[in-house]
DNA sequence: CATCGCTACTGTATCGTTACAGATTTTGTT
DNA sequence: AACAAAATCTGTAACGATACAGTAGCGATG
């Protein structure tokens, strides 16, 4: 077999070269030095460890630790023979000893508010961060926050105590601070959703301004002229984005825009189905719905049905939809599909690009609405 | 002020101290052992260690870190100072120094199959548990693996590593390996469901028997007599739970079982609609359904639509329901709440719990369905 | 043949923390 | 006064890895 031919090869090369040097250490004890831990055997059932491989080899620990680093001062054929050992016993390098010796945490953090989960919309994406990050040494630690308190806190505290080589930060400000601070002090990180302050860093997001000009566009197709919109609280970036995008459909299809800024998605349904009814109780109601959730648009629906009035007959309604929900119980609803599993993919590969040293411009990715056909009532024969 | 008065206190004892001893250490180098470190500096704006500490108050650094520990053998009055600079100055152990003395990782992980995850049941767990271990050092390591391989290989990786100080897994069988493998090698652990194994261990889980019945109950309420189950794959613990209540239900409020068993919660939503929607055209049709499942109700409503019946007409249905969706868009589904997010904060109060050594018996907790009024269609006024 | 440079390997010190085995002073006992 | 015990404090070594500054051997060079 070619795995105990390659050992018997290696065994012989160390005899060779340690009776050639003359130290004897394989043998004898006379050195006492402290450190030559390879004449020590490791104690039996032990994780093991670089001096484990050490012991087998004959080598020193550092020769071993160069030798797993593929160091161009080490013999080719010692690395074989040290990667061989290292494999058998499935040495995995120990995380606190990296850590506390070279501050490489290969920890990738993903900061939440614990506010914005009600909508479930973390699960697809720590799904997608962690098919990512199965290939790589990173483990995901999930830091949340209050946001009803400081969103700098959890950097800080990232930053204070070094808890991560990257950060993942999502409900992105046009000016955030968050990305201020950590550009300044150098810490790698991914936003979801787009800034605007002139600092080129990674990012990976929704395009929601061609969601919405899609969108009144489908609506506008089925004769909609008075249009509204469920938008993104105004914080938020891709709030302009949503309304730029809405606007520029109007003007290009001909449509108008009735006014409805009293809520938004960040509201509770409760919030939303309430004001929204009231809406289209008045004169003013309009006839087609752009929906920047699909929560939203679930409030949105009650809210229409409250009033009397009927999707897909009085008013049509598209919306963004991060699972398919409403394609299952509500088909007269358009919806355009936001993949969350693929946002969390990007992100996680753009955090570990920018921690390995590349280019932040190469790090930006738009992931394009995908208009999805209304499911079909009956089953495929 | 407090603080300065204790501060210059504080210092008067250090010299106090120190002349009577008559070391002189503080003033000169003549001592040269290499670890004392509180003659040295720290560097400035680097982030505060023990060491930065032992060199403002003056002692030592094991003084230092068993003051910290409120060890026995530290004057009190000592440590009232360790602790005031300690505060002071913000410091905060280093995860990497203690994890590699000690092997304690303050990591906590959850284990997940990257599939289950498709109804987003993740998202209010992680929210649960994070608010648990916000007041603890623990972090959330989220560990990922395919459910379609070994699901072993998570538990192995982290009793291999040392990675995580407890271990949170769900999907839990009735003979689960994982169970096995964890007590056998005393890795702290709470399960989101049972198992059947007698052992005794840390668990959290949903009354999936009560629910069963409870919805049998509301179902013959509405004078429904051929009753149908959509079950938990027959792998899972809860799925002989969920079936013993509804068996029990039928027998005590006399209603008969449909059979349906060709799929489960597992399966796709296609799958379960089209098997479904088979059995609602035949002569076996049932008038009343059981769903384990919220995102399994949502295929078979469309299964009863497609058949051309109606939910609340023809048939009644009850639901397990992680969220309020259904509660929105069909009000005439009848759903009792699993509360997702409090199961998380179990789950994390039980693993600490575990790790801290209280005896597993004391961390089992069972929570109950609750049912849900259908919502009012109209605004409150 | 001394010396240089190169290849291949190695020991020491260090990251921050804690277990352990002292060390020193104070207090108590007789 | 002598000694033991208690109360406080301390240095050393170690956890596992790596940066750094070497060293040994060997062929090439002048």
């Amino acid at each position: 077999m070619f795995v105990s031919k390659l050992r018997v090869k290696a065994g012989r090369l160390i005899v060779a070269q340690r009776s050639q040097k003359g130290t004897g250490w394989v043998t004898g004890m006379e050195g006492k030095t402290k450190n030559r831990a390879a004449t020590v055997p490791p104690p039996a059932g032990a994780r093991p460890t670089l001096k484990t491989i050490a012991f087998m080899t004959g080598l020193g620990i550092t020769t071993v630790s160069r030798a797993l680093k593929d160091a161009p001062d080490i013999g080719a054929e010692t690395k074989e023979r040290v990667r061989l050992v290292a494999k058998q016993i499935g040495y995995q390098p120990n995380r606190a000893g990296v850590r506390l010796r070279t501050g490489k945490t290969n920890v990738i953090s993903l900061v939440l508010t614990l506010e914005e989960e009600i909508m479930g919309i973390t699960s697809p994406m720590v799904v997608g961060i962690t098919e990512i990050l199965a290939g790589t040494p990173y483990h995901l630690v999930v830091t949340p926050y209050s946001s009803t308190k400081d969103p700098l806190g959890p950097i800080r505290y990232i930053l204070d105590t070094g808890a991560a080589d990257g950060v993942i930060i999502s409900r992105t400000e046009p000016h955030d601070a968050r990305v201020t601070l950590m550009t300044e002090r150098h810490l790698p990180f991914v936003t979801h959703g787009r800034t605007e302050m002139g600092i080129i860093h990674p990012f990976h997001d929704f395009d929601n301004e061609r969601f919405a000009y899609e969108a009144v566009r489908r609506l506008t197709e089925r004769g909609r002229r008075r249009l509204v919109l469920l938008e993104p609280p105004p914080n938020l970036t891709f709030h302009t984005h949503m309304r730029t995008g809405f606007e520029r459909g109007l003007k290009d299809f001909g449509a108008e825009a009735v006014s409805f800024h009293h809520v938004n998605i960040d509201h509770s349904l409760v919030a939303i189905r309430d004001a929204f009814e009231q809406l289209m109780r008045s004169v003013d109601a309009p006839d087609g719905i752009v929906s920047g959730s699909g929560s939203g648009a679930i409030a949105l629906i009650a809210a229409i049905e409250s009033a009397g009035k009927k999707v897909g007959e009085n008013v049509d309604m598209v919306t963004k939809a991060p699972s398919d929900f409403l394609r299952w119980l509500r088909p007269e609803v358009m919806t355009m599909y936001e993949d969350i599993r693929l946002a969390g993919r990007e992100l996680a590969k753009a955090v570990i690009g920018h921690i390995e040293g590349k280019p932040p411009e190469t790090l930006q990715s738009l992931s394009q609405p995908e208009f999805q056909r209304p499911m079909s009532k009956s089953r495929k024969v």
